[in-house]
DNA sequence: TTGATAGTTCGATCACGATCGAAACAATAG
DNA sequence: CTATTGTTTCGATCGTGATCGAACTATCAA
């Protein structure tokens, strides 16, 4: 009777309130471990481990053993990157937390997503580095050209060798505040860690957001200028 | 103590089935009335109503009143795309409903999301536009060029004359099936406007799915070739 | 006017699923 | 070994929200 996927299926998982402030926590792209998210989310950790059971079955995370702990993860830059158009949807719907706190314009200027930089100056780099044709669209492939490597390489980042099928060496991610695309992928994870291991940026407590220091702040917009 | 907008929120109403199967239906692009729709997602028309109502408030759909009818309609592309990225994730995540029916793979060649053309018939023609210039992407903005617009009108595609800020002409969307982008927009609605008008193709009973027949097919692929 | 169809509101019911207490299991530390 | 901390399983409870019957409003067709 019915035809494609089960929608409803995922969307009442991440419907819950508990399994999404899990989910949004992950957002952060650090791993977690069970008790941290039952703490995230304000329940009690069997209520926490039933969650991510379901989580982990719809394959929305991952997980790894380690010792007497489980560290958590999103599954995959695609989750991410549903989660980010859902919140879109929600902001707009003004379905907006109850108190939209003083963090929110901080959100929109920089934060991480699952593993990389959103906001305005993950737009930024990405218009940056498109504008200077480092990195090319062709289609919806995204490619790093021989120029954007010695670039980057040049300035400290740390890439991999080898462009693989499997983990794209970049990828677009549409920006719920912004949006625009943003860089994703290796390139997109190992800016962000360059940013935060030359002490330019550095992360807020246990939130997305990425603050950026005086002196970080002027070097990012002199490389990455428009 | 919360930041970021209610994720759990719009997830929960599409999370309910009813009002997936409402939604998905919606995703043909046509508009439906709510008794339709009531019978589309299998519940009485006061189950309907109320659904809608809460469907309508979240700012998922949109209605208009026609003498004793209300046709509802998705909200917006964007919207679209969010189920559409939802298809995706439920698809991978082998949720599929209980029957994966003989319909999957004519899905996969060709559907309408929302109201312009997707699947490998979508990508394809979103391809070949680019390969011949008439169509460029400079960042997330897509724009069709002069030799793009003729091409297409004297194909007998109508178009507006101006491209305005508010409906932009051309966007992506991206495939669930294909993982690519394909042609969304004024542009992209013209078009699947175009295939149906000259009988190349035409729509399967209240489904998503697109029918090429033989000379509409041989026709397709004779201009939007690679 | 009467009759028919589309949609809504109200109220009551009912089921599903989130939640937690208690207790078990797992793994480390001392 | 024992003690402690992290995680899971089981069972019971409880609240939220979907559902439908019945009655009501609105629009159209005679």
């Amino acid at each position: 009777m019915k035809e494609g996927p089960n929608i409803a299926g995922i969307a009442a998982l991440i419907g819950d309130p508990a399994r999404a402030n899990m989910l949004q926590a992950l957002m952060t792209g650090v791993a977690l471990t069970a008790s941290e998210l039952a703490q995230e989310a304000g329940v009690t950790p069997q209520t926490s481990s039933f969650h991510l059971g379901r989580l982990a079955e719809a394959g929305l995370v991952t997980l790894r053993k380690q010792g007497r702990h489980k560290y958590y993860n999103l599954a995959d830059a695609d989750v991410a990157a549903l989660l980010e158009a859902m919140s879109g949807i929600a902001m707009r719907s003004g379905m907006t937390r109850v108190r939209t706190g003083p963090k929110e314009p901080a959100l929109r200027k920089a934060r991480v997503c699952y593993n990389h930089l959103a906001g305005e100056y993950g737009v930024q780099a990405y218009d940056s580095l498109l504008a200077r044709a480092f990195l090319v669209e062709d289609g919806e492939q995204l490619h790093l050209t021989g120029d954007g490597r010695s670039f980057l390489s040049e300035l400290g980042v740390v890439l991999p060798d080898k462009e693989t099928k499997r983990r794209p060496l970049c990828k677009s991610c549409l920006d719920w505040s912004a949006r625009r695309s943003h860089l994703a992928g290796i390139v997109g994870t190992s800016l962000l860690s360059f940013f935060l291991e030359q002490g330019w940026a550095k992360r807020v407590d246990g939130s997305r957001i990425i603050e950026f220091s005086k002196s970080g702040d002027s070097r990012f917009h002199a490389i990455f200028s428009l």
